[in-house]
DNA sequence: CAGTATCCATTTTGATACTG
DNA sequence: CAGTATCAAAATGGATACTG
């Protein structure tokens, strides 16, 4: 017998506190896993499994809970992908491109104040 | 009797998954309180109570472990307050400075990708 | 295989009461 | 004022199982 009340059992974390525009932006992105989902989106990865395989271990549910909730806000679009139609692909929509700029200048920070920073590369 | 074996009984987040600059940077900055305690510092405020009257709700508890986790970051320092020796004053070093970089990135984004959010000021 | 969902232990949170 | 303590609730993380 199959369950069918719950889309999913792991739920996306809380929404908008206030409306300053930095909490607004981290009740979307301020967490552990969603920039990092977006840098892979930035450079080049698509698929669910190559989210996986991208070294830090997001877990599959985590993965699909930020999937969701980054859907959700509109930063990003799940379709089918145009290579292998069997398979899904996800990428960013304009806003989630935007976010390439927060990305940038948290890289530069940690390249700056964080010591045992991999030099030279992103991801 | 008294406890006496924790020196506290919230734990900071835990700390560094790899080596990519950006999740290095989501070790320390990658939750919803940090960089809105960044925030306040760079808008003048420094004491405790004033962070909690910010206007989130940032409870208590989680502003005492986030200040550690920040102390110990080196992005903020614990001193006298200048002004009323009696009082404990946080002030950003360099590198807390350095984050205002990031903060500009996220509220500019916000500002055009998120509707609602207040159009003029920030905090 | 791609993607979801479920179970369960551990961590983190949020609210509030309390202490020096 | 500047924190700590307590505790319930929620989120996280792993492991694993299910679906098409």
């Amino acid at each position: 017998m199959s369950k069918r009340i719950s889309q999913s059992s792991l739920k996306a974390p809380s929404f908008k506190r206030s409306d300053c525009p930095l909490a607004c932006a981290l009740d979307i992105v301020g967490d552990k896993w969603s920039l990092l989902i977006v840098r892979d989106l930035l450079f080049g990865r698509s698929r669910y499994s190559g989210f996986l395989d991208a070294g830090e271990g997001l877990p599959s549910n985590i993965l699909a809970s930020r999937l969701r909730s980054l859907e959700k806000a509109g930063l990003v679009r799940k379709m089918r992908d145009q290579a292998q139609p069997t398979h899904q692909a996800y990428q960013l929509t304009e806003s989630g491109l935007d976010l390439s700029a927060v990305i940038v200048a948290l890289v530069h920070w940690s390249r700056i104040n964080i010591p045992g920073t991999r030099p030279s590369q992103i991801g």
